[in-house]
DNA sequence: CTTGACCTTTACGCTACGTCAAGGTATATA
DNA sequence: TATATACCTTGACGTAGCGTAAAGGTCAAG
């Protein structure tokens, strides 16, 4: 299989410039050259490699050096990875917040009741368990629970005091059976995932 | 309040030079110049603006714009943030479990022995409650949560085996309360996050 | 008055390519 | 065989959002 710039783009999702580009920097040459100069490919070990979204930097040490320490290397790149998902997160969060705050500019006196009554809860929790949860997760982490809470519609807030009643119920079902991987308590599981989903900022996607 | 670049920058977070380039390019101008040339702000909305992660051609149309339907680029912007965030997390299940094999080649015969348990775990998981959850949740995030269990080393799956039985012990106390918000019912929430830390792609942070 | 921390403009560097431009090549068809 | 057109080449400039000097002016304290 011969490929040139162009198929092996399309078979990898990269246009030729990228190709051309990482010949240039010699991190993916061509197999070889063709009188023409066209370029000829033959792997694409480095494609996968890109797929991971490591800095081109760091992949060209991994290809070439084998000493180089491939694991740490993968280590740390993780880390920057959830560091990045974190300020992400705050970035979603603050978007919703702003995007609450505009719509909410109609009804703003119901909308200050509604804050308020949240407020309280919130500052509720945070009395009684401020230190403990602060110590055990990061400031942030709280910081954004309270804040998606928040922002939550009023819709969302009514399911969401709905669903811990709920969880407390099928908890119940769970004791009975004292089996970790019960019916019930996988059941419970996914309803305090929905529950968490409110507070936590985690997915909150569903399946259309 | 007479902010100079530094005083500003380090009250927003962000570098004298990123002032200067705002200056620049029109987004952010001081209130005014002092005859030595020195900026000086006051006010500071932008920089709210740009929290948010917005691309800087789009912070300039609103602010300049009025016109310019706010929430909907809002929503936009938050659709896309949520989109580079599963990306996101794409990228670190496959980095995890590049890890993972990597740190596995020594002990491979265990290992496998250990996947295969794991497997077998999943899988029943799947069976019971596939249609169930996959309703619920979108496809990819089942997918990710099964490749995170595989993919955790098998410290963190003992640690995972004992959560799963902490948690029920607390439910019980839960119970018999029956009080939500009571406090053993907020300790298995804490317990709950941590489990569904391991098998649910969310944070699992803590403050060192 | 000096020192050191601050400020200014100018300008080049960075990543990972996009996007012309000017021109050579491969190939199918008239 | 001529030509159309679809591909290829190198070169070079542009992009966002600043980082990082360089060369020099300014402000407040001691």
């Amino acid at each position: 299989m011969e490929y040139t710039v162009q198929k092996l783009g399309n078979l990898a999702g990269v246009s030729t410039r990228t190709l051309r580009y990482y010949d240039e920097i010699d991190l993916l040459k061509p197999a070889r050259k063709r009188s023409s100069g066209y370029r000829i490919y033959g792997q694409q070990q480095i494609l996968f490699f890109r797929e991971l979204g490591l800095e081109l930097e760091q992949i060209k040490n991994i290809v070439n050096d084998r000493s180089f320490n491939d694991t740490c290397a993968l280590e740390e790149h993780r880390e920057k990875l959830l560091a990045k998902r974190m300020q992400l997160d705050l970035l979603i969060t603050n978007v919703e917040k702003t995007i609450s705050t505009k719509e909410g500019e109609s009804t703003m006196a119901d909308k200050e009741k509604f804050r308020g009554f949240k407020q309280k809860l919130l500052e509720d929790n945070e009395q009684q368990y401020d230190s403990e949860i602060r110590s055990e997760y990061s400031n942030d982490l709280v910081d954004q629970s309270n804040a998606k809470m928040l922002n939550m519609s009023e819709g969302q807030y009514q399911k969401f005091i709905g669903l811990e009643q709920q969880v407390l119920d099928r908890l119940a079902d769970a004791i009975k059976t004292g089996d970790p991987s019960s019916d019930a308590a996988q059941n419970t599981a996914d309803l305090h995932r929905q529950w968490l989903g409110f507070t936590w900022t985690s997915y909150k996607q569903k399946s259309t």
